[in-house]
DNA sequence: TAATTATACATAGATAATCTAGGTATAATT
DNA sequence: AATTATACCTAGATTATCTATGTATAATTA
């Protein structure tokens, strides 16, 4: 394939990087805004997330720090780095690419934003 | 996550049934046939699509037979059955649900067919 | 005509993404 | 005091795809 796993097997690179864009955000704020924004679509567990974050803050894509939260457990906040936006380009581009190359295969409907 | 990795992971099983679906083909034919519709973006392994294969067949999705074909070796067609064709509803529903959904994540550009 | 190439199928083991299942820590609610 | 919600973490299981290799047949090339 063409498309390496990051994107088939998992779109969550794109799919946090992408929240990242926006505004920084804790680990479970990420779970818990995917969830609203997908119509409960994605649900992604804990054990995903965490060390997917971990490894993009590894590579450099993301850089942490820790802030007080009203409720429970400190959180720790990611910001996306320079590097982490010329890779959601990237993975955005990927994206596109792969999406339109599967509905050209299964007949292509057209999916819009709403 | 609400998508299974044969949809998220591998939307291999979607392509197939779907290419299955006009007319019956054979393993290594299907291979082509995804690299040229999607502007070589599918590259499939044959390592990938023959296990794909037997467990479609075996779980009923698809009936086999052998024909000869004017070059090489005896060819192996994969035939969609009612089952397989129940199956490739759902997934394109999955697919649908999850492509619209990760638009919305991300920005929500518009993908046309073409 | 011998070697190579293209076609065509097949499988074992490696790799990697996600999930399961457990754990820790803190504050609010019951 | 016990439970619930928040918030973080990791080890091991599961599974999809790829890598690598092998077999078989026919056409092409040297």
């Amino acid at each position: 394939m063409e498309f390496d796993k990051n994107l088939i097997g998992g779109s969550t690179v794109l799919l946090i990087l992408s929240l990242l864009e926006k505004t920084d955000r804790y680990g479970y704020e990420i779970i818990r805004e995917l969830e609203l924004r997908s119509d409960k679509a994605f649900q992604l567990k804990e054990g995903t997330i965490y060390p997917v974050l971990h490894k993009l803050e590894n590579d450099g894509y993301v850089k942490s720090y820790k802030a007080e939260g009203e409720r429970g457990r400190a959180r720790k906040y990611y910001r996306i780095t320079e590097n982490g936006k010329k890779k959601l380009v990237k993975e955005k581009e990927k994206w596109n690419k792969f999406s339109i190359s599967v509905n050209k295969v299964i007949g292509g409907e057209l999916y819009a934003f709403n």
